[in-house]
DNA sequence: CCTTGAATATCGGTG
DNA sequence: CACCGATGTTCAAGG
C-alpha cells in the first residue's frame, strides 16, 4: 500500500491523512514535507520558527522532524506518541502527545509539498560487530594481546566505585584490573581505573595492584596522568568481523 | 519542486534518480521506500537482511536509513558522504561512501515503493531552554536554591583532574564545589566532584572544601557514595522557560 | 585540527 | 520500574 499526495491544500490534505493514517498500531506511516513551525514542551521547551521540513511519522508512534541537512532530527516525539490533525484558521495542524514522559508537539502549517502513506513489513534486526563488547571478547579470547602469561578471572567484577570490565592475575599472581574503552580513551576512564584499584587493594589486602588502560587511542595527556598514578596503558587495534556464518552472505554482496 | 514516482521498475527508478538527484549541493533531497538488503562497513561492520524501510539522502550527502518503528535510524551515512545509483543483476544498487572517517554502505533493492525528489529550503535555527547551561544559569541567579549565604565566584573553573561547574563560598568562608547534573547524577559525577575537591584543598591549601552534587534526581546508591567520602548534595528541580521575546509567538501558537 | 562534554540523547539489559 | 552503560553515538564549542 503506497499512496501519494503532491502539493495538497489542506482540505485534501487532512481527508487524506484522515483515510489514510490512525493511531493504532495500523501499520502505516505517513511522510510529509511542507513549510511549517514547531513547538515542543517536554523535558525540554523548544521553538522552530517557519520552514520547509520533511516529517515521517512511524508505525509507533514515533515522530522525526528532518531539515534538509544534518543526520539528526531537529524536532521528534519518542515511540509510543499519539498523532492528531485538524485544521485551524486555515492551516492544517499536527499535535502529537505522549504521557511518559509527558512531551508535546504542535506543527502549523501554511503549505503542504507532499503527503505519502505507506506500510512496511520489516523483522530484520541488525547484525553489527566492532562494539566495546566484542573488543572485550577480543581480550578475553587472547590475552596475550596485553601480556603473556596474563589470566583473566572475571568479566564485570563490582567493587564499592563501579564495575572492572576485567579482573586478571598476571604470571607473578599480581592482580590486574583492566579497564577497556573501545575508542578513544579519557580522563575519567584514569579516574574510575584508579579507584577500581584502590578498592582492590582493600578487597585483596595486597599493596600490589596493577592497573591497566585498554583502547585502541590514548591521548598524550591520558598517559602523562597514568604515569602520575603508577597505572599503565596498552594500545591495542580492534578488529572488526562478522559473525563466520554471516561471511557468505557478504561474499554474495561483494562487487 | 516536488516529484514523486509510485512503484516504478529499475530502470524507470534509474532513470528518475538521474534527472532529479546528483552529488552536487544541488538543494535536492531524495526520498525512497522499498524491500532491500543492507551492508555497512567503517567505523564498525553491519550487516542488515531483506525487509522494507525508508530511505532518506539529505541535501548534504547524510543518509539514513528509517525501519517502521524506532527513533534511530537502523543505518546511516554521516554529512558528506557521497551516493551513487546503479543497477546491477537487474536490482537497482545504491552506494554511499565518504573518506573521513572511511565509510562505506551499499544497498540492494529488490522492490521500489515510491522514489520523492524534493527541493526545501529552512533556514530556520532551533531556539531551545532547559539544558545543562539554563540549569547552571538558574544556580548563578539564585544561589539560595543551594543555600542561605552562598556566593559563586566562578563558572567553569579548571582544575589538575577537569572542570569544575561552580566554585563558590558558603557564609562562612570555606570553600565550595558544585558539580551540577542537568538529569540523572550517577557514581562518575560523585568520582569527578571528589577529586575536584581534592585539587581545591591542595590549591587552595585549606583542609576543609565542600563538595555538593546538585541534580533533579540522585539514586540512593550515589547518595551512599557521596556519603561515604564526606560530599553532600541537593535534588534540585529543573525550570524550563524561553527567553521573554518569544514568549508572544508561543502566545500566538497557543490552543 | 584534536579533544571534551551535553543531549528532549536513545536504547537495551539487568535486578 | 529504576538504573546503568554503550553508541558506527552526533553535535557544538573551545583550545
Amino acid at each position: 500500500m503506497t499512496k501519494n499526495l503532491v502539493n495538497p491544500n489542506n482540505t485534501d490534505a487532512l481527508e487524506f491523512i484522515k483515510k489514510n493514517h490512525t493511531n493504532k498500531p495500523d501499520k502505516t506511516m505517513l511522510i510529509l514535507a511542507g513549510d511549517c513551525l514547531i513547538d515542543y514542551k517536554g523535558r525540554a521547551r523548544s521553538l522552530l520558527d517557519w520552514g520547509e521540513r520533511v516529517i515521517m511519522i512511524k508505525q509507533d508512534g514515533t515522530l522525526l522532524v528532518h531539515q534538509p541537512e544534518m543526520r539528526e532530527p531537529i524536532n521528534w516525539q519518542p515511540t509510543g506518541s499519539k498523532t492528531e490533525f485538524k485544521i485551524k484558521e486555515d492551516k492544517l495542524v499536527l499535535k502529537s502527545y505522549i504521557k511518559k514522559p509527558p512531551e508535546k508537539m504542535k506543527i502549523k502549517f501554511r503549505n503542504i509539498k507532499f503527503i505519502t502513506a505507506i506500510s512496511l513489513k520489516d523483522k530484520a534486526k541488525l547484525i553489527i560487530s566492532g562494539m566495546e563488547l566484542d573488543f572485550v571478547n577480543q581480550i578475553i579470547n587472547n590475552p596475550s594481546i596485553i601480556e603473556e602469561g596474563l589470566r583473566v578471572v572475571k568479566r564485570e567484577k563490582p567493587v564499592k566505585s563501579g564495575m572492572i570490565d576485567l579482573f586478571c592475575y598476571d604470571k607473578n599472581h599480581t592482580p590486574v584490573i583492566i579497564e577497556v574503552k573501545r575508542s578513544l580513551a579519557n580522563i575519567s576512564s584514569v579516574h574510575q581505573l584508579r579507584m577500581y584499584v584502590k578498592d582492590t587493594k582493600k578487597d585483596v589486602d595486597k599493596a600490589n595492584v596493577r592497573g591497566i588502560l585498554c583502547a585502541p587511542k590514548i591521548p598524550d595527556m591520558v598517559k602523562h596522568l597514568l604515569l602520575d598514578y603508577g597505572l599503565e596503558w596498552i594500545e591495542v587495534e580492534r578488529k572488526i568481523m562478522l559473525p563466520d556464518d554471516k561471511q557468505k552472505t557478504l561474499k554474495e554482496f561483494a562487487e
